[in-house]
DNA sequence: AAAAAAT
């Protein structure tokens, strides 16, 4: 199957090959028609899946060849970064259909304020949000939204999650009732079955299976205290062929701390958190992308939607909340090569989430022992769980009662993991091996910039519906696939 | 329970 029998235009397909995509995932396969079909939707799929071209491909298709003058899509998501990743894939997937698009978020000091209104003002096809700045901007009363005709709703737990909600309700109060909404969630609780209700009419579900890390991805649990963390992570890195790795941490705290503790030992690192400027956030970023640093550390900020390939490791130095977050992560290795490294450190209170993930990756994962001199670990209990500090007890399920000691526990070593076929949970297309990144073309467009810095806000909205499709064949930009 | 997100 490829992208041409989805009925698309030509000039949505020629900025499909300039990206170097070439067949559909699972979730555009589905979700493309549907889109197309102007149908209302719910898909439970996460990053990785290719979920973000899914919606974007027919709605800059739509959006091209309708008759819109101003704004007709709204893409809301949770954290600032993945508002512009999403701008940049619009830049690429929207510049032979000569879609225009603005990411909307806060942070930034300067005058991103103006640049925004102004493109608010005059209508950019596509704005990509985070709701605080979008609300801020919709109460000075220059959003033009009456032709809005498409909503999305992207990473929409992690966006409840956040506290959202409210303001979510506020932005859709102010959009016109005769629309298609889009509602993407990694997970599927009650909360977004409501809010689906309250906004969806009669939508098409799409329930996609999680993608299971590859085989060649060598997942480790290391059982840990805190305070063993550290150590541990120093000691690990000194045997390990790093690359690039992403930590992740559930605590801007540790952000800090882990990175002093790399740059000590030798390493190259960035942290990310909320607590860096937008400015610092971004250059962290794209250093790392740039492979100017070897580790980044991050929390929750990049725990959803940032597409970044090739890691050769993975660390959680805490356990993820969502086993789905879980998924995502480990998968972002062992795509450029075939092997990758994801670490992940338990501690008491998060054993219970280790069952979560292994049912739903449906293999056990090793729990290794620590390194001698490290002294003893907690025994592995997944049935302990933290019940956030009321005084509820569990009969007979004393902290460390089955008495396991490491020994035993590395015993563990893909005893008793299904055995799966090789390419299972590998059904992604895969980039084009012999795909080139092509230099955008000079004056083609007024959506020039400057490629991957961060300075995309420089950007101008283009309303021209007039394109210029002299621009020679070339790509507007390199980019990865899949992309979400 | 912490994180992110408007100023």
């Amino acid at each position: 199957m490829n992208f041409s029998s989805f009925n698309l235009h030509d000039d949505v397909l020629t900025g499909i090959n300039s990206m170097g995509y070439n067949s559909p995932t699972p979730v555009q396969e589905q979700a493309i028609p549907l889109i197309l079909d102007q149908k209302d939707m719910i898909a439970c799929a996460q990053t990785g899946t290719g979920k973000t071209a899914a919606y974007l491909l027919p709605l800059i298709d739509k959006i091209s060849h309708g008759n819109f003058d101003h704004t007709s899509t709204l893409i809301l998501v949770p954290t600032r970064e993945l508002a512009k990743q999403i701008d940049e894939q619009v830049e690429g997937f929207g510049y032979f259909a000569s879609v225009s698009s603005i990411a909307i978020y806060g942070g930034n000091k300067g005058d991103d304020w103006d640049q925004q209104k102004r493109a608010l003002t005059t209508g950019a096809d596509i704005i990509i949000a985070t709701p605080g700045r979008l609300l801020s901007h919709l109460a000075m009363g220059y959003v033009k939204l009456d032709q809005l005709n498409h909503l999305v709703l992207d990473e929409a737990d992690k966006m409840l999650d956040m506290g959202f909600m409210d303001d979510l309700l506020k932005i859709i109060n102010q959009l016109p009732k005769q629309r298609q909404t889009l509602l993407f969630s990694a997970t599927m609780p009650r909360k977004i079955r409501d809010l689906a209700q309250q906004i969806l009419k009669d939508p098409a579900e799409i329930n996609l299976a999680v993608a299971k890390p590859a085989e060649g991805i060598d997942q480790r649990i290391y059982l840990t205290y805190d305070n063993q963390k550290l150590p541990l992570l120093e000691h690990l890195l000194r045997e390990l062929d790093v690359q690039s790795m992403i930590i992740f941490t559930s605590r801007k705290s540790n952000v800090n701390q882990i990175v002093r503790s790399l740059l000590k030992i030798g390493f190259t690192a960035e942290g990310i958190s909320s607590d860096m400027t937008q400015d610092e956030r971004e250059k962290a970023l794209q250093g790392f992308k740039n492979k100017q640093y070897q580790i980044v550390v991050a929390t929750d900020i990049l725990s959803r939607g940032i597409d970044i390939d090739s890691l050769s490791h993975v660390v959680n130095f805490d356990m993820p909340q969502d086993a789905e977050d879980y998924v995502h992560r480990v998968g972002r290795t062992a795509r450029a090569s075939s092997t990758g490294v994801a670490i992940t450190f338990v501690n008491e209170k998060d054993m219970f989430r280790v069952q979560k993930v292994e049912r739903l990756i449906e293999r056990e994962v090793p729990k290794l022992p620590l390194p001698e001199d490290f002294g003893a670990a907690p025994a592995y209990d997944p049935t302990k769980r933290h019940d956030g500090g009321s005084h509820r007890q569990r009969s007979g399920n004393r902290p460390g009662a089955g008495g396991r000691d490491k020994q035993h526990r590395s015993k563990h070593h893909r005893e008793g993991s299904k055995p799966r076929h090789a390419d299972e949970g590998s059904k992604r297309p895969v980039k084009a091996a012999n795909h080139t990144p092509r230099p955008r073309p000079e004056g083609g467009g007024d959506k020039a910039a400057v490629a991957g810095e961060g300075g995309g806000e420089k950007r101008r909205k283009r309303n021209n519906r007039n394109r210029n499709r002299g621009a020679a064949g070339q790509g507007p930009k390199e980019e990865n696939q899949p992309a979400s």
